[in-house]
DNA sequence: CGAACGCTTGATTCACATCAAAGTTAGTGG
DNA sequence: CCACTAACTTTGATGTGAATCAAGCGTTCG
C-alpha cells in the first residue's frame, strides 16, 4: 500500500552523489519505472517508453525512513524529487522556531522545483516514503530539450499554486472546525485521486503536524476532532478516521 | 507612474470579443509593445522582435477604471492578462461573503493562468490599470510553439508559489504587528525590484483590502499600523506610509 | 451643505492559545 | 513477553490577542 510504514537499510546509505542526504538508494541502475505505480499519475506520464529510458538513467529510486529529511530549507538545492511512495510533510521554521507546513506531499508529487539556489523550504518523510531523486543541473538540461515535460511541470505547478492560494483562505478567514473539515475532505480527495480509496483516513502524521498545517495549537486540533466525534460527524480510530456525515464535513468546509 | 491613478473613456468600451469585461481597448492594433515600460521584467523578455510581433496581435492593450474587474471566480477562464500599469487585487469569497485577498498584482505580473475552465479567483483593479489581454486558446496555443515563453511562464508560476508559501507562514504563525511588518516590506521589495523606488511606500489600497490579505480586520490593522507609528517605526502619511527604523520592521518580519 | 464612505479609537467579548495534568500508545531493553 | 520509559494525545482551567460592537472623525463627492 502506498502509506504502508517499511523499514529501508540502517543505517541508510548516502545517496548518488549527495553524502547529506537521508536516503538510501533502492536501485543503483536509475529509477525503478518499469513497475510504478503512481507513473500514470506523476509528470513522467508525458514521456514515450523511448523518452523513459534516458530519463530514468538521470536519477535513482531513494528509499527514506520515516521522519528523515530530504532536503532542508536554505540549503542547496542540488536535486529534485518525483515522491513514488509514503508521505512527505513540507515547511518552513521561522527563527524562533515556530512552524507552517505548506503541504503533505503524496505519491505522484514532484518536490524541490526551486526559483532560487536554495530549498525554500524543508521535506521530511511522514511515512516511510521512496522518491526518485534526480541531480537538478540533468534533470533541468532534459526539460530543457522536451517541451512536453516542461508544460507537465508548469501544470504541476499551477495546480500547486491553486492548492496554495486555497490554503490561504484556510488559514485567513476560517474557523478551527472549518479548517479541520476541509482538511479531511481535501486529503481525502487527494487520496482518492491517486488510487487511494478507502473509507477510513489514514491520518498517518501527528497532530502536531495537523495543527501545523492549519495555524492552530495541537489542543485545538484535539478538540475539534473529539467535538466532531462527539457530533457523530467522524469518528476516530487508530491512525486515522471515518468519515460519518460527508455532508455536514463539506457543509463546514464549502 | 506606476500606481498612479488615470481615468479611461467612460462608459468603457467592451474589450474585443468579451462583452463582460469592464475594459476599455486601448488600441485595437494590438499590444502596446514598443513603448512598454516593463516588458524587460515580464514574461514577455523573452521573446525577440520578430517574435514580439506575433505577440502583440495576439491580444490588446486594456485599460481599466479603479474598483472595475478583470475577471471573476468561477466564470470560464477565456483570458489571460499580463499586467502593465496599475494595482490589481487578487481575491477568493467564500458562500458567507469571507474574502481573503490572495495577492496584489503588479506591473509584471502575469493573471490568469488556471488550471481549470474557470477562473480559481476575481482580479479587480485597486488603482486604475493597464493589462495586455489575451484570449486563453490564443496565448496557449503561442506558448505551445514557443517553448522559451513557457519555461518563462514556468519560472513565474514558481515564483508565485514561493510568495504563496511565505504567505501562509504570515496567516498560521504571525503576529498582527508581524503581518503588518512583513506586509510592508515585502510591497515595498516588490515596488523596488520593479523600478518604484521612493522613500515613501504608496498603499493605494483600502484598509479593508490590507486587512483581507492579512487575515485581520479592519480595526486591528488600523490600531497596528497606529501603534507602529506611535513607536516611531513608521510615519502614517496620506495614501501610504514612511519607513522610520527599517530594522525594527524587518526584525518584525524576519 | 449634507450624505456617504473610509478610517480611527474605545469598550467588550470570544475563539483559540497557553498552562497544567492525566491518560494512552509506542519503543526499548532485560 | 513484560516492565519501564518516553513520546504523543486528550482533557481541563485560565489567559489573551484579535474580533466584534459601537461611536466619532475626517474626506470626498454629488
Amino acid at each position: 500500500m502506498l502509506l504502508q510504514p517499511k523499514k529501508f537499510k540502517d543505517p541508510v546509505e548516502p545517496a548518488f552523489g549527495d553524502p547529506n542526504c537521508g536516503g538510501c538508494v533502492l536501485d543503483p541502475s536509475g529509477c525503478l519505472c518499469d513497475g510504478c505505480k503512481i507513473r500514470p499519475l506523476s509528470v513522467c506520464n508525458v514521456l514515450n517508453e523511448q523518452e523513459i529510458k534516458t530519463f530514468r538513467n538521470l536519477g535513482h529510486s531513494v528509499g527514506y525512513n520515516a521522519k528523515t529529511s530530504l532536503f532542508s530549507q536554505d540549503e542547496e538545492a542540488d536535486a529534485v524529487f518525483n515522491l513514488t511512495e509514503g508521505m512527505v510533510r513540507l515547511y518552513k521554521l521561522l527563527p524562533d522556531g515556530r512552524r507552517q507546513i505548506v503541504g503533505f506531499a503524496l505519491p505522484g508529487d514532484f518536490l524541490g522545483l526551486a526559483f532560487e539556489p536554495t530549498y525554500s523550504f524543508s521535506a521530511d518523510a511522514v511515512t516511510s516514503a521512496v522518491a526518485c531523486r534526480f541531480p537538478r543541473k540533468l534533470f533541468e538540461a532534459y526539460v530543457d530539450q522536451t517541451p512536453a515535460l516542461l508544460k507537465r511541470l508548469h501544470e504541476a505547478a499551477t495546480y500547486e499554486l491553486t492548492l496554495a492560494r486555497e490554503q490561504m483562505v484556510l488559514l485567513g478567514r476560517r474557523s478551527a472546525e472549518e479548517r479541520i473539515a476541509a482538511f479531511l475532505i481535501g486529503l481525502r480527495d487527494r487520496l482518492y485521486r491517486i488510487g487511494y480509496h478507502s473509507p477510513t483516513l489514514r491520518l498517518p502524521m501527528s497532530r502536531q503536524d495537523i495543527a501545523d498545517f492549519l495555524g492552530l495549537t495541537i489542543e485545538t486540533v484535539s478538540r475539534t476532532l473529539t467535538k466532531l466525534a462527539k457530533d457523530k460527524v467522524i469518528l476516530i480510530v487508530p491512525d486515522g478516521i471515518r468519515f460519518l456525515k460527508m455532508e455536514k464535513l463539506e457543509t463546514l468546509a464549502a
